[in-house]
DNA sequence: AAGCAGCGTCCTGATAGTTTGGACGCGCCC
DNA sequence: GGGCGCGTCCAAACTATCAGGACGCTGCTT
């Protein structure tokens, strides 16, 4: 791990929706580091278009986002697959479809179909970032970790507490990621945000690897009433993807890799 | 300008639709560095979710990308602003509306609306990135520049042919440099694709610096009967941009910066 | 109005991280 | 089955990075 790009993503992780623009001294102090060398990190990521320098030598994102964004999308043949079943799903059922992804050691939320009568998820838009311990796919996509990750994931990140709920134990949270590989779907019940519940299952590639989740979110009381119905869905669903992504042959045009 | 850091952006910038997964070897051959350090960098990129690691060892644009990107939406004041105009613009004229930045020297499409009879622009996606020295947006920002920059930029990044029309003569580029400064407009002839023509205006900040630029753009034949048009309506467009941008006070409610 | 405090920026020597080249294990193609 | 190419990992040589301080500036206080 070299030390400089350590200190990169040290920097990209200060910024969030609170905190758009970072000073010199401000970066310097967060991270126990000299003044100096958080200049020379700010205007060097600066340099190579990740951060972008504003009037009176304070730092945000830069547009280079943008384009990393779009080199993503290519990139992940479930995606479009499961967009286009995130797209069926909501229509289905009405309610609020994630797609997400484990990134170092977090979950991303990698797209987002809101239903018709979906329950506003304030803490989901496509690219938010959430600790894995906690939410339907963040112990789904937990669970399908070699056993000694999973104990580098919660050890790099933690267990905070966000609802009542949350399982903040360690010993709780192995129980329930082994319930969820014997059952195969992973429940939330108001874990992330009090009065929403949300059932996720797994997307396995070509090779069986899990390489992102897909739920159903709805407020709580209404998921209740069709749980049964909602994991049936999400399963189905989820496993139309995985066969999918093991037909590579489509439309009778074979896959040109 | 940490050398460390210049690698990393050295190999973003390998990264385009046609090459979304490179692997150590190909890395260190195209930069020419040891294999062994461009297999350190990829796993630190990786480890910063910059990259992402695939079945094999080679590396993709990683999903931190998507919250990135979340990111660049808040922290840029004009672009709120820039969109309502620009899909304003395209209601009236039906045409494609363009707005773009300058980052590291060269153009990041940052919002695109198409008007109901646009013209397909295949190279503009929002986060398409293009050189400077043609586009009207391209020009129009590097106008703006300080001279010094111009060449800094010009040097960098060479002056690739796109079309036959495209300017790859530095002492001519200077000279349309000139004339758009003077005009406060940039028009582009089919400079980057064949058949299509736009008009670019600079939006300035409360300072008064061009921090992007808005263009219409339209097939070369429709684009020269509306010439006239198009140019007063993106300078009144822009200039109603920047008022805007010039006004902290809105609706009564002060900036509570 | 002058002084002060805080910020971003830049410089130089001391240091520690980076770089190199090679060796290993693996899968693939011949 | 053998060879080749790839990704991965290791230890020493070296070069870029790091820390501390000084400068100019802006905005605020006295």
């Amino acid at each position: 791990m070299l030390l400089t790009v350590q200190n990169v993503g040290r920097i990209l992780d200060l910024y969030d929706l609170e905190h758009a623009e970072l000073g010199p001294t401000e970066v310097a102090a967060k991270l126990a580091m000299s003044k100096s060398k958080a200049h020379l990190l700010l205007t060097s990521m600066a340099e190579i278009g990740l951060l972008r320098r504003n009037h009176g030598g304070r730092y945000c994102i830069g547009w280079r986002a943008l384009s990393l964004e779009r080199l993503v999308a290519g990139n992940a043949p479930f995606r479009p697959l499961a967009r286009a079943m995130a797209l069926r799903l909501a229509r289905h059922c009405g309610e609020m479809i994630h797609v997400a992804a484990l990134d170092a050691g977090r979950v991303v939320y990698v797209d987002r179909v809101p239903g018709a009568r979906a329950a506003k998820v304030p803490v989901s838009s496509v690219g938010a970032v959430l600790p894995a311990h906690c939410s339907g796919v963040g112990k789904l996509l937990l669970a399908h970790l070699e056993p000694a990750e999973i104990d580098v994931v919660l050890d790099q990140h933690g267990m905070a507490r966000l609802t009542p709920a949350t399982i903040c134990d360690r010993e709780a949270l192995y129980a329930e990621l082994h319930r969820i590989r014997r059952d195969g779907v992973a429940f939330d019940r108001e874990e992330v945000q009090a009065g929403l519940s949300c059932v996720a299952a797994p997307i396995a590639d070509a090779d069986g690897n899990v390489v992102a989740a897909m739920s159903i979110s709805a407020p709580t009381r209404r998921f209740t009433d069709n749980e049964g119905a909602y994991r049936a869905t999400i399963v189905n669903a989820t496993e139309g993807v995985a066969r999918q992504l093991r037909a590579p042959v489509l439309d009778g045009v074979p896959d040109v890799s």
